[in-house]
DNA sequence: TTATCATATGAACAATCGTTCATATGAGGT
DNA sequence: ACCTCATATGAACGATTGTTCATATGATAA
């Protein structure tokens, strides 16, 4: 029966599907991409590591602002830091960051 | 000088960073892998097209909410469609949309 | 200690977002 | 014409988000 096989396919589906769990840490992750101000400054840090206040002056944004998006970005654990005296140095956490980014910038140009 | 240089390496960092507006497109971008409805959606049809109900079905979802994700996705030009009857059946634009949500899930499994 | 510099953080705000509900459109079928 | 099924869409709602402002912490130097 046709009802059968349509049951049958969405049946498929969904033992292909990832856990719903997985899915909402997924879109998390993609979520903290999805703002320029974060993009930016993982697009600097993939360059050099850099201090709150370098990233401030970099972007034209208030020390604020950064400190507040480099949490979200810790905390995502895209980032890292270390200390030095009286300034944090903030650093990628590994290279996947970078080759997100760039298999979105071929998506774009095109 | 050490003010000199710090300049000279902002000047640096920022000749190599792509335009604003070039960054707003790439979180856009993201922004919209960055929903969990979105990212099953664009799951689903990468396994197979599918018409609205269907995957308003698959997802245990209103018919309504799907849509308007699905213009979303469309809009992003993530997604195209295809009309057969009283139907519309969508399905992924490109294999890019594949290869973001594998790099994405394999920065998660580790 | 006190002063200063670098960074972090909490509260408040406007703005954006995802869903729901009601309704509109559009394409058959009778 | 009418009815029905599939899809689209506008308004409204609560929820989340990014920035600002004010303030707190933390580290160094005097």
């Amino acid at each position: 029966m046709e009802h059968d096989k349509h049951k049958e396919m969405l049946k498929q589906v969904m033992t292909g599907m990832p856990k719903d769990e997985t899915l909402a840490e997924l879109s998390e992750l993609f979520s903290v991409f999805g703002d320029s101000t974060r993009i930016k400054i993982l697009w600097a840090l993939s360059e050099r590591e850099m201090s709150v206040c370098c990233i401030a002056e970099l972007l034209k944004m208030t020390q604020s602002a950064i400190s507040h998006q480099l949490k979200n970005l810790r905390h995502a654990k895209l980032i890292s830091s270390r200390r030095e005296g009286k300034t944090v140095y903030y650093f990628l956490a590994d290279d996947h960051v970078r080759s997100i980014i760039d298999q979105g910038m071929e998506h774009i140009s095109e």
